[in-house]
DNA sequence: AAAAATTACAACCGCTCGTAA
DNA sequence: ATTACGAGCGGTTGTAATTTT
C-alpha cells in the first residue's frame, strides 16, 4: 500500500538527503509551507506533503533549540506528563522549541528508565508496588534511629512564588482538591535537595526579608506528629545569601533523587490519614520536589491567592 | 576484529479533529 | 447533516550509531 496522500507520484521515504533538505528549506523560507500536500510538487521534492511537514517541524525549523535536553527541560517534562499522561503536543508546549517527538523520543528512551530506577510507575508516577514494602521499612528505620529536631515556633517563615502554568485548574481540581480538602495539614513530605533562596521583594506584602529564608531540612525529612507538631530530622539552617532574579524565588536544581527520598516522600504522604487531629497552619511541601511549576499540586493551607504563594509559618 | 545487542532518534502510519463545501 | 480533506497527534517502526559480547 503507497501512501494515501501521494499515491499518484512516485515518492521517496526513508531518512532525507542534504539535498532534500535544502530544497524543502529554501521553498517555505521564501514561499511558506502554505498547504501541504502541495509543497512538494512546488518545491520539486518526490515526496508526500506530510513527510515534507514532518521534516520541517521536526529537523529543518529555524526555531528549533538543538543539543540534548537540560534538567529543568526533564524536570518540566516530569512534572507536566504527571498531570498530562502522554499528550507530548501539549507537554511540547512547555519546552520552546522543542518538538512533540523530541519529548516522546526522550521519555521512551530516558526518563521512563529513571523513574522506574527510582521505583517510580511512569504511567501514573507513584511508587510501585515492588518498590513499597521495602521502602517503607527503610523508611521506618530510619525514622527510629534518627532522632527528630524540633522546629520551635516562629523560627521561620518561608514564602515563595510560582510561575503559572496552563493546567493550573486541573491541578487544583485533581491534587488539591481531592487530596486534601477535609484537613488542616497533610504532610510537609520532604525538602528533598531543594535550596531556597529569595530576594526581598517590598511590593509583595507576603515577602520575607532575605535572612529569613532557609533551608527546609536539606536532605532530611519534614513531617507531623499526632499532636500537630512539625519535626524534622535535620533543624532548620539559615541560608544567608538570596539569589537575585526577576523572580522573587530562585529554585536550585535538586540533585538526583534517590530511592530514600521516594521513599520518605511517599511514605509521608500516608500520613493525610492523621489529619484529623491535625489543626496548624502548615503546609505541604511534599510533592512537589521536582519541578517549581509543580509546587502548587502539594500544597494545602488558607491560601487566598491559592496557586501564586504558599506560606510555612507558627508550626 | 567481527557479530550481536542495544540505544537514540528520525520517520512512518493510522487515526481523530476541525473546517469548509 | 454529510462529506472531503488537510493538519495534527501519538503509537510504532526503521535505521544508523554505539556498545557489548
Amino acid at each position: 500500500m503507497g501512501h494515501h496522500c501521494c499515491s499518484k507520484q512516485k515518492v521517496k521515504r526513508g531518512l532525507w538527503s542534504p539535498e532534500e533538505d535544502e530544497k524543502l528549506f529554501n521553498y517555505i523560507t521564501t514561499h511558506g509551507h502554505g498547504s501541504w500536500s502541495s509543497v512538494p510538487k512546488l518545491a520539486g521534492l518526490q515526496r508526500c506533503g506530510k513527510s515534507c511537514r514532518l521534516r520541517w517541524i521536526n529537523y529543518l525549523r529555524p526555531d528549533l533549540k538543538k543539543g540534548s535536553f537540560t534538567e529543568e527541560e526533564e524536570r518540566t517534562i516530569i512534572e507536566v506528563h504527571r498531570i498530562l499522561g502522554n499528550r507530548w503536543a501539549q507537554i511540547a508546549k512547555h519546552l520552546p522549541g522543542r518538538t512533540d517527538n523530541e519529548v516522546k523520543n526522550f521519555w521512551n528512551s530516558c526518563i521512563k528508565k529513571k523513574l522506574l530506577a527510582q521505583g517510580l510507575d511512569p504511567n501514573t508516577h507513584n511508587l510501585l508496588p515492588s518498590s513499597q514494602k521495602h521502602l517503607k521499612r527503610a523508611h521506618n528505620n530510619a525514622l527510629k534511629s534518627t532522632i527528630p529536631h524540633h522546629i520551635p515556633p516562629n523560627s521561620g517563615s518561608l514564602v515563595f512564588s510560582v510561575d503559572p502554568i496552563s493546567d493550573q485548574d486541573y491541578i487544583m481540581k485533581n491534587d488539591i482538591e481531592t487530596c486534601f480538602s477535609t484537613s488542616s495539614i497533610v504532610d510537609l513530605g520532604h525538602a528533598n535537595n531543594f535550596v531556597w533562596s529569595a530576594k526581598d521583594n517590598t511590593q509583595n506584602p507576603n515577602a520575607i526579608p532575605d535572612n529569613s529564608v532557609s533551608l527546609i531540612s536539606p536532605n532530611g525529612y519534614n513531617m507531623v506528629d499526632d499532636q500537630g507538631s512539625l519535626w524534622s530530622t535535620q533543624s532548620l539552617e539559615s541560608f544567608e545569601q538570596p539569589i537575585g532574579s526577576d523572580d522573587q524565588m530562585v529554585i536550585h536544581p535538586p540533585e538526583e533523587m534517590t530511592i530514600c527520598d521516594m521513599e520518605a516522600e511517599y511514605e509521608l504522604r500516608n500520613l493525610q490519614n492523621l489529619d484529623a487531629t491535625l489543626n496548624s497552619q502548615c503546609f505541604d511541601f511534599g510533592f512537589g520536589d521536582y519541578s517549581p511549576t509543580m509546587m502548587p499540586s502539594c500544597l494545602y493551607g488558607d491560601m487566598t491567592s491559592p496557586m501564586d504563594h504558599v506560606a510555612w509559618d507558627n508550626c
